[in-house]
This record gives C-alpha cells, structure tokens and sequence, in this order.
DNA sequence: TCTGGGGTCCTAGGACCC
DNA sequence: TCTGGGGTCCTAGGACCC
C-alpha cells in the first residue's frame, strides 16, 4: 500500500496559520518578482483565477477583491519539514516528493488499517502544524495520486483499490491528460493511438506502448493495472548540477547590471553546492530576452566554462561565471533573466579522506574561508557577508512587494506580528 | 510596464574505440 | 562495385513534475 499526504493549498494555507484573518477569503500566492500566481485558496479559485495566471492580466476590478501575496520560500520551506516530521513520528517510511507532497510506503497494512492510520495524519499534521492535508491511498504511486484527488474533493481520506467496479468507472472517465506523468505531448501521441481515457491506456498492451512512446510511458500502465513500476528517487541524493536562475525586476542591457545579478546567483549555487558536499566541474551561464519576445529583438544563449579543477570555492566559480558571461553577452538586447548552472557535480572527497589526503595551505585556506561564509550567513542572516560590493538599490534586483515575514525562521520577523 | 524556478529521466545521435 | 559490426560514453533536447 502507499498513501500520498498532499498539503492542501499548501503556500495559501502556511500563510493562513500566521494570518488567520485570510482564513474565509480569497488568497493567492505569487510567484518570484510577482509574475503569476503559484498557489490559490479555494476561494480564490471560486473567483476563476486559474493556475499560473499572469498578475497583470487579471482585471483590476477582480485583483481588488483579494489578497495577493509574495511567496516566502523560508517560511513554506520550514513549514514543509515541520509537515515531514509528523509523517516521520508516525508512518514507517517517508519519501518527500515536493515541498507539499511525501509518499509513505506502507508495505503490508490493509485498506482498513491504512485508513485508519491516514485520519489520524490528517488530525495530527493539522494540529501540530496548521496545515490541512489529504491523504490518498492505492497499490501504487499513480493511482495514489488520483484518490489523493478525489480525498481533495471530500472527507479527506479516500482509498482507490486496482480492481474494482469504481476504480473501472473512473479511469473511463478520465482523460488521459490528468494522470500523473502524462501532459499533452504523450496525450497527444496516445489519441493517435486510440487511447484517450485511463482505463483504455491500462488495457493496452505494455510492449506497444513503450514502441511507440516510452519506458516511461509503459510503467504507467502496469501503475494503473496495481503493478508498482515506478520508483522514487532519493531527494537526499546529490544533484547531478545545480541551477541559480531569476529573472531580473525589470529588463536590462547594461552588462555592469547583468554581472551583478549573476555575481548573487553564483553566490547562491557556491553555498548549494558546498551544503551538497560537492565540487563543480564547470560553470555555464545562461542569458535570455523576454521569452514572449520574437524575432530581431529575441535572443537566447549560454556559455560553459571548464574550472582548471572542480571546485566548490565561490571565487573561482565567479572567475569562470565572468569569463562565461563575457562570452555570451551581445549588446543591444534587453535582457529579462540570467542564470548560472555547476556543471558535473561530484562529490568533494570525505572529510576522513581529506585529512589523510596532503593537502597545500592554500586549499585548507581557501575551504576555511568557504565554511566561515556559510556559517555567518546562516547564522546571522543570508547576505551578510558578500564577495564585492553590494547594491540594494539595483533595479534588477527581485519585485517581491508583498511578502509576509519570516515567522518560523526569523526571531526578528516573528516578533513583529506583535510590534 | 508587468508572464517563475528548479529539478529529473529518457532517447537519439555523434564521437570514438577495437 | 564496393563501403563491418558492435560497443561505450557524452551531450542536447524533449517531456514531465511541482
């Protein structure tokens, strides 16, 4: 058995525990520098505000009647691990997918006992978190997902069994577009195929549909038939690259303002990288227009720089990152977001190995510095210390107008709830 | 004026090797 | 007239997720 425990209206309802006045209206959470909305309370929903709607293209008339948020990734971020430590107290096995989604493997509970054990998530997460969840439960991850929906639709809780008369008359009735891991192009391929509801993909033949589409494709259907196929990856893993992108409060041409902006993102991914315990192999930087931007004034680029050696010190990754940017900087564009990637992560040896291994002054130096940085900008605050000179005033830096404040990671911000 | 950010896996095709 | 066969590794791009 696995149960999928999915936060509902998860960046709306984390905003709701330190905000109870937004209980009852509708809310909506944006995305970064504002552009579209992320997160919709029910409410919200009720006014037809769909999902990822741009903020300017919703009527002024519409927008004044709710409440529109900055995302606070800090305070979501935290709210998440709170939610996966009551899961962890209770569930066997815990496997987060999302910030506001973690698999439990229940391996051997019956539909009874599973049921059982998902109300009492739901009352716990809620009661020592704030957080309403709904738990979904089946044989395998697909249709976890799918009674997750339907629990999201009343009691909370639902189970999906692989052969039943109810599960049979859902899956017709569902367009293969809405399960979890197919969106349009598989859809798309599938209608040529005479497949366009759940239930006749399951009644396909496994072989015939990896041919035509994919591995992918085909663990779906033996998820749908009650075979588990899919297995998750371990978040814990280290990431294979790292990628620190945003994009820039207003459009810029101006390189001086390009290179600032990406001297904060590759500080960002240095201290990703070094919490990961990995070093970068290369650095590759990525600039772009506007992408509803066509034609003379559209451009799109990146370019890659090998590091002498794999490094994880934030200084030879903005060496590399500025010879990057050099190279795929062309004047006259208006440039609306730039990024940095690492490249070819590997793990940094083991702290044991490191000691043995000789090291040169310099090295221990160089990491000395790197882990005194992280530690102060943990501590006492992200920015606190930056390599070069800051700028608050730039106007590329992030629109983010409306944001609540920090409660559960920042004493300072918590307290003003009550200044 | 104003449209997010960060990942994963899979596949196809090229380079290279024996 | 003829132009092997098969393997590995790497990269770019597609598709998908939240």
């Amino acid at each position: 058995m696995i149960a999928l425990v999915d936060c509902n209206n998860f960046y709306v309802s984390c905003e709701r525990v330190f905000a109870p006045a937004l209980e009852g209206r509708p809310v909506g959470v944006l995305s970064n520098n504002d552009g579209c909305v992320v997160a919709r309370s029910e409410e919200l929903k009720a006014l037809g505000i769909a999902m990822g709607a741009p903020v300017h293209l919703i009527p002024p008339a519409l927008r004044r009647q709710c409440t529109l948020l900055s995302s606070n990734y800090a305070l979501y971020g935290d709210m998440s691990r709170r939610v996966n430590e009551v899961l962890e107290s209770l569930a066997p096995a815990v496997e987060p997918y999302s910030i506001d989604e973690s698999f439990l493997d229940l391996s051997g509970f019956g539909p009874l006992e599973a049921e059982a054990l998902a109300r009492e998530i739901r009352e716990r997460v809620r009661r020592e978190t704030g957080i309403p969840v709904s738990v979904g439960l089946a044989p395998t991850r697909v249709l976890a997902k799918l009674a997750n929906r339907l629990a999201k639709h009343g009691g909370g809780v639902r189970y999906l069994a692989a052969q039943a008369p109810v599960t049979r008359a859902l899956l017709e009735a569902l367009p293969v577009a809405e399960l979890w891991g197919v969106a349009r192009r598989s859809a798309e391929r599938l209608t040529v195929l005479g497949i366009d509801n759940a239930w006749s993909l399951r009644q396909a033949e496994p072989t015939r549909i990896r041919r035509a589409l994919s591995v992918v494709m085909e663990r779906i259907v033996w998820e749908l038939r009650g075979h588990g196929a899919i297995v998750m990856d371990d978040l814990d893993a280290p990431r294979r690259h790292l990628l620190v992108s945003r994009s820039l409060g207003r459009p810029t041409a101006a390189a001086h303002e390009l290179h600032e902006a990406l001297r904060q993102h590759v500080a960002r991914a240095g201290e990703k990288l070094r919490r990961q315990g990995s070093l970068a192999q290369a650095v590759r930087v990525v600039l772009r227009t506007a992408p509803f931007q066509v034609g003379r004034g559209a451009y799109h680029s990146a370019a890659l720089v090998t590091l002498p050696t794999p490094s994880d010190d934030t200084r030879e990754l903005l060496r590399a990152a500025r010879q990057a940017l050099a190279a795929v900087y062309r004047e006259g564009y208006r440039y609306q977001k730039c990024g940095v990637m690492l490249m070819g992560l590997a793990e940094a040896g083991a702290p044991q190995e490191r000691l043995l291994a000789e090291e040169s002054a310099e090295t221990v130096r160089r990491r000395r510095l790197m882990a005194t940085l992280d530690r102060v900008n943990r501590e006492l605050g992200r920015d606190t210390v930056r390599l070069g000179l800051p700028r608050h005033d730039s106007g590329w830096a992030l629109r983010c107008a409306n944001r609540s404040d920090r409660y559960t990671t920042r004493w300072d911000e918590l307290l003003r709830v009550h200044a």
